[in-house]
DNA sequence: GTGCTTTCTTGATGTAGATCAAGGCGGCCC
DNA sequence: GGGCCGCCTTGATCTACATCAAGAAAGCAC
């Protein structure tokens, strides 16, 4: 467990800064397992760090038969609906508490006015999001190189803590595969 | 063909503005076919847009025994490693001139001196980077919930002119399949 | 505790898409 | 123009993964 401070520092890359100032623009805020912190169609407006607990980050195909699990936020991690909040347009995430939750919030107002506390904002920012855009650009990369089997090991490297914390069929959906391929994969790496 | 005005407006959302000053700020440049205008290891320092030609973006998966296509970046769009140019760490991706192309470049040193030319480039660089974030954040949810004929469809629809300017097999890379199900995809599309 | 629901596993079978191999064809170089 | 090479297609076969079905185990409500 950390503090949102050192969550701040972390997502924002100036671990060495004091961002205490900021940290009290943030209020907390608990979810219990299956609460909804977005739905598609409602308007952002707010992004929140995980403080403990994990939430998923989905939505439905287009067949509108299947969820599809995005991302779990995990402790540290920062959630939100990203289009919805720059745009303000109606969120297309559910994003959903897996296990009793407890987030820090910030509004949009307070976001868009970081800037006012913190000097170097628009760099930080800049930073930040292109962090995030990296990110996805591994992940497509991933799905398009990797296979099932690889891609389970890379996260069962990368976060082991996920596989006994949340339902696997949501991490197989995440990884682009099916439960029962998933236990399979797992039963092979044990052996 | 469209000017160069009109892709900063349109990459960087405000359309109706002047931007024929920022516009002086590029250089063209050209590309023969197979050139390439960065290679991993190198630094990128610069940013691209394209202005004719089809240039791919592709990196070798972890074996290092295939080449796969990431991106293919087509006239009017933008083309760089971001976070080469951002974080100034050396390049993984390849890009290649597929066709002879036409580019107009920025360098980095220009990139990060817009907001001396437009008052309000820390708005628009937010918003920019985060509409990257969003586009491959809809390419990660096709991946997990489209069968490869849904993709090849989608991008069908999308981008037409793409299957007869450059090869195809770059094509079925990008969507995640090999050249031979992309054929056969293609004659159950037209019959 | 009792019963109900959700989750996970396992086996049997099906299939989308990969791999392997070969041939045609068009572009391009000399 | 001849030859070569990159690209695309097609067929045969293979396999990774999905689907279907059932049962065990664990969690939760009352």
């Amino acid at each position: 467990m950390h503090s949102l401070q050192q969550y701040l520092g972390h997502y924002f890359g100036a671990p060495e800064r004091d961002w205490s100032a900021l940290a009290t623009w943030f209020e907390a805020r608990s979810l219990d397992k299956g609460d909804f912190w977005l739905q598609p169609h409602q308007y952002a407006r707010r992004l929140a760090f995980v403080q403990t607990g994990y939430v998923r980050i989905y939505a439905h195909n287009a067949e509108g038969d299947k969820a599809i699990t995005q991302w779990i936020g995990t402790p540290g991690g920062l959630v939100t609906d990203l289009e919805s909040l720059i745009f303000e347009t109606p969120a297309r995430w559910y994003i959903q508490a897996l296990t009793p939750c407890t987030l820090y919030e910030l509004s949009q107002e307070q976001y868009l006015r970081i800037h006012t506390l913190v000097p170097d904002w628009a760099n930080i920012e800049r930073r930040f999001l292109a962090r995030c855009f990296v990110h996805l650009e591994q992940r497509v990369f991933q799905q398009l190189s990797m296979s099932a089997e690889e891609r389970y090991l890379e996260l069962w490297h990368r976060a082991p803590e996920l596989f006994h914390t949340v339902p696997l069929h949501h991490i197989a959906s995440m990884l682009g595969m099916t439960p029962e391929t998933l236990s399979r994969l797992r039963r092979k790496a044990i052996s």
